[in-house]
Formats: structure tokens, C-alpha cells, sequence
DNA sequence: AGCACGCCGACT
DNA sequence: GTCGGCGTGCTC
């Protein structure tokens, strides 16, 4: 019922314009690029703390992403005509009050924002004490409220006071000798807190991990010099011990620890505690990692790996992007590659090419590709490579952290999170896999990298690369509207074909053979690659032994009592679980509704497919791959290599096989049922079932011996299923793009979804119908051209016992839709005891 | 998010 | 009178 609803809500009421009257729309929104001078060039490495948020200082992306919204000038000030608060302030304050009067104009000022609430951002004094050291980037404690403590916030501007009538407390202390991040990298936090409608303290809290906020790895030491003005005179009179101990100190010339001073001198540590309280010994303290943790860094300079003739057409892509590197102009490029046509030597050569000229480059992929071949691919290559990866300790990351930042990494790979290494010397962005979902971020703040990166870019003047062989909608749009340079690499490497597809009806009961998942044409291709010592990759997308519980008698189904989502039966230990918050019971034996003791596990997971497969064809080593059986660190890595080896005939799982895998005696890549991401209510679903279908196909043929894909299928007729059959992309965007202009969908337009939750239905119900009717008025104020769908139940109407609801807005310009919600949610506030949550979600990529 | 203030009723 | 419950409002 769900589905329907949202499925309805989404394809349904096509987006007719209110009326024109206020045609103005992009004039009225506050941060429309108009407002900016258009300046090419990067900004200053070091900007002055006055002017690092100076708009007029702000680079100006000269190509951008459409309806791109660009650094706001002053994002969290309110945009309107001077409040009706200020003016009352004036009228009932004596202003400015006597006592103050006195204090000079120019004092420093420092704009601090918090992570908790309230957000900030608020001003506070910078004592004489501070004002040589406290910069942007920086984190430092401030009086707030009545606290007791002090509270922690992070400096986001130095500037000077004019208000010198206001009350200002002065900042406490500083939490940092030097910024954590730098300039460009606060104003990345200000565009991105403003864009994505999250306090810029959050951002912050996500931009620098927590292992480098927490110093994990790192313990204070102290350690001793001698004090200035000693004469030798002095020093004889001590005791043996402690002028043993001064003399050492002097005469090494080097700080050193008691502990090592003790052991160097052969006593215990009491004497240079005596040393101490004299102040004969003058103790810095200092953080510092822990001596073990060194040993970590991974220097290569050994073996360095073959480097790859390229051909032609890599040749011509890599000529393109030096082009662009050379340029020191920020513009985005879009490598089009089909499967196997080489783009991470593309890549890589780029990438010494920026570090030719002592630059240095971010490299993105999606989680699930970040394995140890791809590690190896770029380790062989450069002197220092920092590898982030999900699996990494919290002293291992801040140690790598504080690599990047020194300067000593010339590449860093990591997941999306990797958008935020602070390499000083940035030369290039690449994100592979462009049209990865991974991207996306799903928790608040919920940030698309390929988003951030560009700004980021942008706002350096360096290149962004995107690469796919299955461009994104988004990406695809920016390169037909001169956004974004479009190079294409429609060849393998080494001419090798494309794989043939061959499409097998499941509609029809001859095809399908059998009750089973592997149609008739799919078995016998297996059987062949198997006589020919092939190996064979099998696509199912879905988990778990069988979807649903369903009753053959009644037609009951058994479903989560949290989340209304179908359970899945999982075969180890009778379990049945609920895949989005995982309620798990044990598999009833007969059905709850009827009590028919016959109950049916339908649909298809994983493991019914292994078993199936391993009755089929009981001479192959089968081996499956999913998140379940994936759960253990290292077991993909374990799996994949004895595939590689050859030890393994067929590999049977999910979405996460059809990535990036390169072995080249993969003959045949079966797809069980492309259909299963089609039916999905979202505007994407056709997208998505592409790229899946085309990715996994691109798996075969990567060796000399060629290689064939059977996709099964429901709907063989469908444009995305037919267009990934033959390979062909441009097909598919121009269908595509079709369906999307119908409504003003993503690429065309911009959208945003309000999710609001709450653990009773009707009062989160009428919290959203509260908010869609500030949301009406937030647009009839400014004019806009947005359309509002909802509120209405998301696919997953409930989720770990919330009843969710979901707004969502679209319109063609991003700044639009961003400002309407700013408007409306500005002062929003729900009675506490509902415990009633909303969250913004710019540019969703799933509407779950 | 804290923390204080202020307004209540219930207790020493 | 004074203690403590929580509703309300502010924090540069």
C-alpha cells in the first residue's frame, strides 16, 4: 500500500507551473550566481582572516554542475529586510550602554560556531593574550549560556568589531596550536553547512574525523630544557644527581623526557622533579604520537610495477586532462569508458603528472571497491600513498590524517570521505565509478561527494575527473550543457569486444525450465564455460535465503512488526529477520494467520541460489558472496583471490560482485533477475537497473578467450534492460532523459525530501501537514516555482517503530527548493514530547 | 543541549 | 518559609 502510494505520487501530477506572475524566481533567491563576480583564478593559499569570507574574495565556479548554488556570502545571517527584532532592540536598549562606551571600535573578533546546539554562530572577544595565534580552522573553549565548562567551539572567522555596544565574552582558550583545517577548507564547511541545511559545527565534526579531534594515538609528554639564565655557578651548587642531570640537558642540547633523562643519568626521577619546582628545568608539554604507531607508514621503493603502453585513446583522454591540470583553472572533466577500457591507468598517469609538479590528488571510489588490488595498482606507483579505508584504526586514520596535512602524501584513496583529506598542494579530484550510490552520505550531513569534490575543486582551480562507463543522469547532463568536458574511451583495451547479452524471457515457462532460478539457456551456458575451464559470475539482487514467508493457503506474509517490511528467511538456524532494523524470530512452522502447516518460502536470496546451483552442477567450486557471508574483515578479500587463483568456478551474489573485478577468465556473467531493481518506486529505478545490468556485464571479456552474458528477465522489452543488452549508453540517456524532462526530475531539476518521524502516526502526520502548509507559504513568499508532492509514507512507511512521512520538493533551480525549506524550517519547533524528528535530505539519491 | 528562572504545590 | 517539580527562554 505504501509503495503504491509513493509509487503513485511520484509518476502521477505532472509539474504544472502555479502561474507566471512571479517569473523572478532566480532573482529573488538570496545566493543566485549572479550575485558573484565571476573570478577564474584559485583564491590566495593564505588569505588574510578578514577577508577569507569575503565574498568578493570567493571564487566563483566558471563551470559548474546546473542550479548549482555557490558560496553564500554570509550564510547564516538572515536575508531579510532588517528584523523586526532589531528595530525593538533599538527602542527599548539605551545603545549603546555607558559602560562600553569606552571600549575601543577595533577590537578582534572571533565568529565561532558549536556541533551541539545552539549552533552559532556567535561572536566573542579575542583577548591581546590570543590575538597572534587564534585562526580560522581552529577549535577553542568559550563561555556559553550559564554554563559551568566551557564549551567547545570551532573559528570560522577573525574580523573586526565594530559593535562595540554589544556584549561580547572573550574566547577562553585554544584548543589547537594550529588550524585543522585550513581557509579554503572552513569556506568548504560554510558552503556545505548552508547548502545541505546542517550546522557548519557538524560539518566540522565530519570533515576532521574524530580519531584526529580525539589526538587518538597520541599521548602528552613532557619534556625538560634548562632555563635560560644559569651559570655554572649555580649548577655546581646542585646535588650530584641533579647537576649531573642539568649538564646532560646542556650539553646534548636536545628537550628530553624525565624518563630518559633518569635512564641516561642513572637515577630515578625525583631529582628532576626537585630540577623542576626550582625552575632550573622548564617543562613543554607536548602531544605527540605513540612511537609504534610510526612504524605504519608504508613507504614504496622498491618494486616499482610495469607501466602500461597506453593506447591511442587513453593517450588522447590523458592528453585532455593534462590539459586541464595545466590549465590551474577549476573545470570538470567526464571520462566516458566502457567496462575494461582502461580508465585507472588513465588515472594514474594523470596523477603523475600533477605529482611531476609537485601536486598532489584525491582519488574517490565506492566503498566496496577500495580492495587491495586497486591499493596495490596505485601503491606500485608512487613514492607515498595513503589508503583510507573503513577498516583502519582510530590511530592508524589520524595518523595518516596528519601525513596528508604535512604535505608527505602525493595521493590519498579512500571512500567518500576521502573528499576531505587536507592535502595542502591539491592538484586533482578524480572519483571513479562517478555513478556510484556509495557517494552519498546517508546520515545528516547527508553530502553527495561527487558535490562537494566539484566545489572543492572549483574553488581551488584544479580539475575534477569523473569517471564511469555508466555516467550518472547528473553527470551526463552537465557534459551535453557545457559543464562538464566529455572524453570518451568507447573501446576495450587491447580491441577486445564487448561481451555478447543475450536476453532470456522467463515469461515464457520453456525458457524458464523448471521451478528453479537458472533458466534452461543459463544452464547450459554454465555447463559449457565449466567444460572450458572457464569461470562463471552469477548476479542475484537480493539477500538472504528467500524474501518472503508467504502462505500458499491464506496468502499471509510475514512481516516485520516494527517496519511492515516483508521478514527474510535466512537458513542458519530457522531465522527470519527484518532487513532494515533487524527484528529477527525463528521461522514460524506454520502460518500466524490460518495455522496451514504447508508455508512457502518464496522469492530468491543468495543462498537458495547456492544450493540450487551446487544440486545443478556438482563438479564446480561455488562460492557466494553477499553481505552475509561477507562479514568478517577480510573475507572479501579472501574470496576474491581464490577466484583469481582459479581455486573457485563460480562466484553467485550481489550487487557488490558486479563492481570493478577484473579476472580475466570470467567467460560468463549471469544476471538471475534484472528486473528486480525495475519495479522500485523511485525515478531512478531504470538508472539504476542499467548501470547494474552493464556493470556486471562488463565483468566478462576482460580476457583473450571473449565472454557472454544471459540476463533473465520479466520485461526483455524495457529500454533500460534492451539498451544494456547492446552496450548502449546513448541510447539509454536519451530515453531516459525523456522520462525525466516529463516531470523535471534530477538531472533536469533539483529535488529535496523532508523526512519527518515520530512513534505516533497521527501526530507525525500532522507535524508534516504543518510543515507543507509553511512550505506553501515559504514558496508563495518568494514567488517560486516549486512543487511540492506529500506528505505521504515512504516506501519503508515504518522504520525501528517510527512512522515516517516524507515531503519532497522540486523545482528547476537548486537554490530555490534549498531556500523555501530554509524559510519554512527556519523557526520551526514540535512539542518535545512527541519526539518528533525532520531532516532535510538535499538531492536524494533513494527515497526509502 | 545545558542551565537558570519562575511559578506552583508539598513538606519541615 | 524552603525544597523541588517542570515549563519557558536564552545562549555572542
Amino acid at each position: 500500500m505504501t509503495m503504491l502510494d509513493s509509487q503513485l505520487m511520484l509518476d502521477s501530477q505532472p509539474f504544472v507551473p502555479e502561474d507566471r506572475k512571479n517569473a523572478s524566481v532566480v532573482s529573488s533567491a538570496p545566493f543566485s550566481q549572479s550575485t558573484f563576480p565571476q573570478t577564474p583564478s584559485a583564491p590566495p593559499a593564505e588569505s588574510s582572516p578578514a577577508e577569507f569570507l569575503n565574498p568578493t574574495s570567493v571564487t566563483v565556479p566558471s563551470d559548474s554542475f546546473p542550479s548549482d548554488e555557490l558560496f553564500p556570502p554570509e550564510p547564516f545571517k538572515s536575508q531579510e529586510e532588517p528584523s523586526a527584532d532589531a528595530a525593538q532592540t533599538e527602542l527599548f536598549e539605551t545603545n549603546p550602554p555607558p559602560w562600553e562606551l569606552a571600549v575601543e571600535d577595533d577590537v578582534l573578533l572571533a565568529s565561532i560556531v558549536f556541533s551541539k546546539s545552539p549552533h552559532g554562530p556567535y561572536d566573542y572577544r579575542i583577548p591581546d593574550s590570543l590575538r597572534e595565534d587564534l585562526k580560522p580552522g581552529m577549535r577553542v573553549g568559550v563561555p556559553l549560556g550559564h554554563r559551568k565548562k566551557s564549551t567547545l567551539g570551532w573559528c570560522v572567522a577573525v574580523k573586526e568589531g565594530s559593535a562595540a555596544h554589544r556584549k561580547l565574552r572573550d574566547v577562553a582558550e585554544l584548543l589547537d596550536d594550529t588550524p585543522l583545517c585550513d581557509a579554503a577548507l572552513v569556506r568548504l564547511v560554510m558552503w556545505m553547512g548552508h547548502y545541505y541545511q546542517v550546522p557548519a559545527g557538524q560539518v566540522f565534526d565530519t570533515l576532521i574525523p574524530s580519531s584526529v579531534r580525539a589526538g587518538a594515538g597520541t599521548r602528552q609528554t613532557t619534556y625538560f630544557t634548562p632555563a635560560k639564565d644559569l651559570t655554572d655557578e649555580q649548577i655546581s651548587k646542585l646535588p650530584a644527581k641533579q647537576q649531573a642531570v642539568v649538564r646532560l640537558l646542556i650539553s646534548s642540547g636536545k628537550p628530553t623526557t624525565a624518563a630518559e633523562l633518569a635512564v641516561a643519568v642513572g637515577c630515578t626521577e625525583d631529582p628532576i622533579r626537585r630540577l623542576r619546582k626550582k625552575e632550573i628545568l622548564i617543562p613543554e608539554v607536548r602531544r605527540e604520537m605513540h612511537s609504534n604507531i610510526r612504524i605504519l607508514a608504508q613507504h614504496n621503493d622498491g618494486e616499482r610495477k610495469q607501466k602500461l603502453e597506453l593506447t591511442e585513446q587513453q593517450q588522447a583522454a590523458l592528453e585532455r586532462i593534462n590539459t586541464a591540470v595545466d590549465s590551474g583553472r577549476g573545470r570538470t572533466l567526464l571520462l566516458h569508458g566502457v567496462t575494461g577500457s582502461g580508465k585507472t591507468e588513465v588515472y594514474i598517469k594523470a596523477i603523475e603528472h600533477v605529482v611531476s609538479q609537485a601536486g598532489s590528488a584525491i582519488v574517490m571510489v565506492p566503498e566496496i571497491s577500495l580492495t587491495p588490488q586497486t591499493r596495490g595498482r596505485f601503491e606500485s606507483r608512487f613514492d607515498s600513498v595513503a589508503v583510507l579505508h573503513s577498516q583502519m584504526s582510530p590511530s592508524e586514520r589520524h595518523y595518516h590524517w596528519q601525513r596528508i596535512r604535512r604535505g608527505e602524501v602525493q595521493v590519498v584513496i579512500g571512500p567518500r570521505s576521502a573528499v576531505f583529506a587536507p592535502l595542502p598542494n591539491l592538484g586533482l579530484i578524480v572519483l571513479d565509478e562517478e555513478h556510484d550510490t556509495s557517494f552519498k552520505q546517508d546520515s545528516q550531513p547527508r553530502y553527495h561527494a561527487r558535490k562537494v569534490a566539484h566545489a572543492r575543486a572549483m574553488a581551488l582551480g584544479i580539475p575534477l575527473l569523473l569517471g564511469s562507463a555508466t555516467p550518472s543522469m547528473e553527470a551526463w547532463h552537465a557534459s551535453q550543457c557545457g559543464h562538464a568536458e566529455l572524453i570518451s574511451m568507447p573501446n576495450r583495451v587491447a580491441n577486445r569486444p564487448m561481451p555478447d547479452v543475450q536476453l532470456v524471457d522467463l515469461r515464457i515457462r520453456d525458457e524458464r525450465g523448471g521451478s528453479g532460478a537458472i533458466s534452461r539457456p543459463l544452464h547450459a551456458a554454465v555447463l559449457e564455460t565449466i567444460r572450458d575451464k572457464g569461470q562463471a559470475i552469477l548476479l542475484l539482487n537480493r539477500r538472504g535465503f528467500a524474501t518472503t514467508i508467504q502462505c500458499p493457503s491464506c496468502g499471509h506474509v510475514v512481516a516485520c512488526p516494527d517496519c511492515d517490511m516483508p521478514l527474510t528467511h535466512h537458513r542458519d538456524g530457522g531465522k527470519a529477520m527484518c532487513h532494515y532494523c533487524d527484528y529477527t524470530i525463528g521461522t514460524p512452522p506454520w502460518c500466524p494467520a490460518c495455522r496451514f502447516d504447508g508455508i512457502r518460502y518464496g522469492g530468491l536470496g543468495t543462498q537458495k541460489l547456492e544450493m540450487e546451483a551446487k544440486a545443478k552442477f556438482p563438479n564446480a567450486r561455488i562460492a557466494r558472496m553477499d553481505s552475509d557471508t561477507m562479514k568478517r574483515p577480510g573475507s572479501h578479500q579472501r574470496v576474491l583471490s581464490e577466484f583469481r587463483n582459479g581455486d573457485i568456478d563460480m562466484l553467485l551474489g550481489t550487487q557488490m560482485i558486479a563492481k570493478g573485478l577484473d579476472f580475466p577468465n570470467v567467460l560468463l556473467v549471469g544476471v538471475i533477475n534484472a528486473d528486480s531493481a525495475l519495479h522500485f518506486p523511485d525515478f531512478r529505478a531504470a538508472e539504476r537497473t542499467f548501470q547494474l545490468v552493464t556493470q556486471v556485464a562488463g565483468r566478462t571479456g576482460r580476457g583473450d578467450r571473449g565472454g557472454r552474458v544471459i540476463v533473465q528477465t520479466f520485461t526483455p522489452e524495457h529500454p533500460a534492460i534492451q539498451a544494456a543488452s547492446r552496450h548502449d549508453y546513448h541510447k539509454f540517456v536519451e530515453e531516459e532523459m525523456v522520462n525525466r524532462r516529463k516531470f523535471n526530475y534530477p538531472p533536469l531539476g533539483s529535488v529535496a525530501r523532508i523526512i519527518i518521524r515520530g512513534p505516533l502516526e497521527d501526530k507525525t502526520e500532522a507535524v508534516a501537514d504543518g510543515i507543507l502548509a509553511r512550505l506553501e507559504s515559504a514558496r508563495d513568499l518568494l514567488g517560486s516555482e516549486v512543487r511540492i508532492l506529500g506528505p505521504a509514507p515512504p516506501p519503508i512507511g515504518r522504520l525501528r517503530g517510527k512512522y515516517r512521512f516524507h515531503l519532497l520538493l522540486q523545482a528547476t533551480e537548486a537554490a530555490v527548493v534549498g531556500e523555501t525549506i530554509r524559510r519554512a524550517l527556519a523557526d520551526f519547533k514540535t512539542d518535545p514530547k512527541d519526539e518528533i524528528e525532520f531532516l532535510v535530505d538535499i538531492d536524494p539519491v533513494n527515497l526509502l
